[in-house]
DNA sequence: TTACCACTATTTTTT
DNA sequence: ATAGTGGTAA
């Protein structure tokens, strides 16, 4: 932010008493400072801070916004409720679980456990469970619980029965739970309800374009009428309709708070003129939208480059060079530019290899924001089987894999039958394993098994944080199957220092007072924290994962079409959601912007021809320059210089400021 | 229980 | 082109 000041609008938002507000934030206009800025001034004003909850969409998003607050308030401002729709739900779960036919210590079960219960379900109701029929099944079991689809299908709503029964008996829930069980409580129970409405009389949503039809009913639940209910979003920046997400929400609010104040912040403070007039006059194509203009209050600054390249190789190579000139360009200054002020973005994230190989070639350091999760990693997932299954001894997922890795003789078959001796006595698998009555070939092993885990759970629930990490790595025999297992040193050595990460962060977790339950669901709720740090590297991400960043360059390839818009967009009403992602990529753009496309690019293997993206012809042209391929060089270097010109106005800019 | 081979779909985006 | 799946053989 260039001011310290408010300007006219944010201050309307910021102080803005009595009722319902929705911001209209557009790209770069602030938000975030207006949200922090919002509840600072509520708790100065003396409203408790547990009368106020925010609510995020990304952990990411709560994060940075508690980090701002906790500047400027201190330490009042560890007691604000600030996280995201699923962390509130898990809350709301834990602590009312009882009425929901759980226990504190539920399971949260993503991606990998979902689809396995899943599939349990099908063979039990001996319906096709191939990956493919269960990936299909479990989209539509998640619009079923998101009031997306309705119950007409009667298979689908028997599956989702027994889905949710089977759920309930592991004491765990799923991503989906979390936004509808709360909603089911917050609706039939009004205790519960008087609860949360008393905990959010000051409610504010960030990022409300992203919110789902049931998120919204979250809302008008907890917000009465006439309810401090603060809504920020921009209806331009809707890019999840996918996920289910509707722009409709914003349209809807006027309807349910009709006292509702709009306030619109139409200045942006991020990227030049040329930008932003691309950017405005692309998305002034859309006819879904509620209407802002961007005004800079920067210069016009250079025009937006389009570059063609015969096939993605040569593409990637350019973006490559281009960033090293720049860079190089502007090294004299010494600080005056980084590599991480550049930014790839592609519609998909598969495209992130060839610019990779690229970057690789040239020695620049890059990052790739969003690839393999740190809890992806197979030797996290089989630690952390082991410690869910601690935590919850009815999480017979968690036990099935844990019982897998590493071999102890017991193959599908035992488990087989381990599992019919369960069902028939309505018990967990665990359970199953320290019954006395159990005859079976395996038996033995089966006992060993079940009183390791009851031997871990004793030494968690009463020993010394690290001493039940080391325990657990030891006499589950995992450090050893991960070293013998390795194909060489270096990988065990990896592997072991991932585990290691976990146990720091477990035993600062225990620091705190927390307990493995709690650790757990913590790391669920934080999948999308990757294990390293982007700070002086080039970024590359998808568009959606550049949302509510920004770059001083930005560089956006494949913009061809078929791929951006998205083929599968095409055939239906998804283009206007895509000319909104092509919106959101180049307004992550402070003052260069290239956007890229190629002649050829291979398809299943096969090399297609393809045409520019119509979202290089839609704006205005004058902002727009077609750099030819020819001519490139020459402009290389007059970019250069121009580029370095402008960082040094920008640093001074800077300065300037502080 | 594992290892290998052949076949298949994959390329949208993720809390 | 490639990775992941599922089937068959050892």
């Amino acid at each position: 932010m260039s001011s310290n000041q408010l300007n006219e609008e944010q201050y309307r938002a910021v102080h803005h008493r009595g009722g319902p507000l929705l911001v209209l934030a557009g790209a770069g206009s602030g938000k975030t400072r207006v949200i922090t800025e919002r509840i600072a001034t509520l708790v100065e004003r003396d409203v408790p801070e547990d009368a106020i909850t925010a609510v995020t969409f990304t952990n990411k998003a709560a994060k940075e916004m508690r980090e701002r607050l906790q500047m400027r308030l201190g330490k009042k401002a560890d007691k604000l409720r600030i996280c995201t729709f699923h962390a509130l739900g898990l809350a709301i779960v834990r602590e009312h679980a009882k009425l929901l036919n759980r226990r504190a210590n539920v399971s949260v079960f993503a991606g990998a456990e979902q689809k396995s219960a899943l599939k349990s379900v099908l063979s039990d109701m001996k319906l096709p469970a191939d990956a493919d029929q269960v990936d299909r099944l479990l989209s539509r079991l998640s619009s079923l619980k998101n009031g997306l689809i309705e119950a007409h299908d009667n298979q689908l709503s028997a599956i989702r029965e027994r889905y949710d029964q089977l759920l309930e008996r592991m004491n765990a829930v799923d991503f989906d739970d979390l936004i509808v069980l709360p909603i089911t409580l917050l609706g039939e129970n009004d205790e519960v309800r008087a609860l949360w409405r008393s905990r959010a009389r000051h409610f504010l949503v960030d990022e409300y374009q992203d919110s789902s039809r049931v998120q919204y009913e979250w809302v008008r639940l907890l917000v009465p009428e006439k309810g401090n209910l603060t809504v920020v979003g921009d209806d331009d920046q809707s890019i999840y309709g996918w996920r289910g997400a509707e722009v409709k929400n914003l349209f809807l609010l006027d309807r349910d708070y009709p006292t509702l104040t709009v306030i619109k912040l139409e200045e942006n403070y991020r990227s030049t003129g040329s930008i932003l007039e691309a950017s405005n006059s692309l998305i002034s194509k859309n006819s879904e939208r509620l209407g802002k203009t961007l005004r800079s209050n920067l210069g016009m600054g250079k025009p937006v480059r389009v570059w063609e390249s015969p096939n993605p190789e040569e593409e990637a190579q350019r973006v490559a060079s281009d960033i090293k000139g720049r860079r190089m360009a502007a090294d004299d200054g010494k600080s005056g530019s980084n590599w991480d002020h550049f930014c790839v973005l592609y519609r998909a994230s598969y495209q992130a290899r060839e610019i990779e190989l690229a970057m690789r070639r040239e020695k620049i350091p890059y990052h790739i924001t969003g690839g393999l999760s740190f809890f992806d990693r197979a030797e996290i997932q089989d630690l952390l089987a082991y410690l869910r299954l601690i935590a919850n001894f009815d999480d017979d997922l968690a036990f099935m894999r844990a019982i897998a890795r590493p071999r102890r003789g017991i193959g599908d078959v035992a488990l087989g039958e381990l599992g019919l001796f369960a069902m028939a006595h309505g018990i967990s698998l665990l359970s199953a394993c320290l019954h006395e009555e159990l005859e079976h070939k395996r038996a033995h092993s089966l006992h060993e098994f079940g009183d390791l885990i009851v031997a871990l759970e004793f030494q968690f629930k009463h020993g010394e944080a690290d001493e039940a990490f080391d325990a657990a790595l030891d006499m589950t025999h995992l450090e050893a199957a991960i070293r013998a297992e390795a194909e060489d040193e270096e990988k065990a050595e990896m592997r072991m220092g991932n585990l290691m990460e976990l146990r720091r962060w477990w035993i600062m977790h225990a620091e705190k007072g927390g307990d493995l339950a709690s650790f757990l669901q913590d790391i669920f709720l934080m999948a999308d924290k990757k294990d390293d740090d982007p700070s002086g590297q080039v970024r590359l991400m998808t568009v959606h994962g550049s949302k509510g960043l920004e770059f001083d360059n930005v560089y956006v390839v494949g913009v061809e079409d078929g791929m951006f818009p998205h083929q599968s967009a095409l055939e239906e009403n998804r283009m206007e959601e895509e000319r909104r992602l092509m919106y959101v990529a180049m307004t992550r753009a402070r003052y260069f912007l290239t956007l890229s496309y190629t002649r050829v690019r291979k398809r299943f293997g096969q090399k297609e021809k393809c045409a520019p993206s119509p979202f290089l012809k839609e704006p205005d042209q004058s902002v727009m320059r077609w750099v030819d391929r020819d001519t490139d060089s020459e402009e290389a270097k007059e970019e250069a210089e121009d580029f370095m010109a402008a960082m040094r106005k920008n640093l001074e800019r800077m300065q300037a400021s502080r």
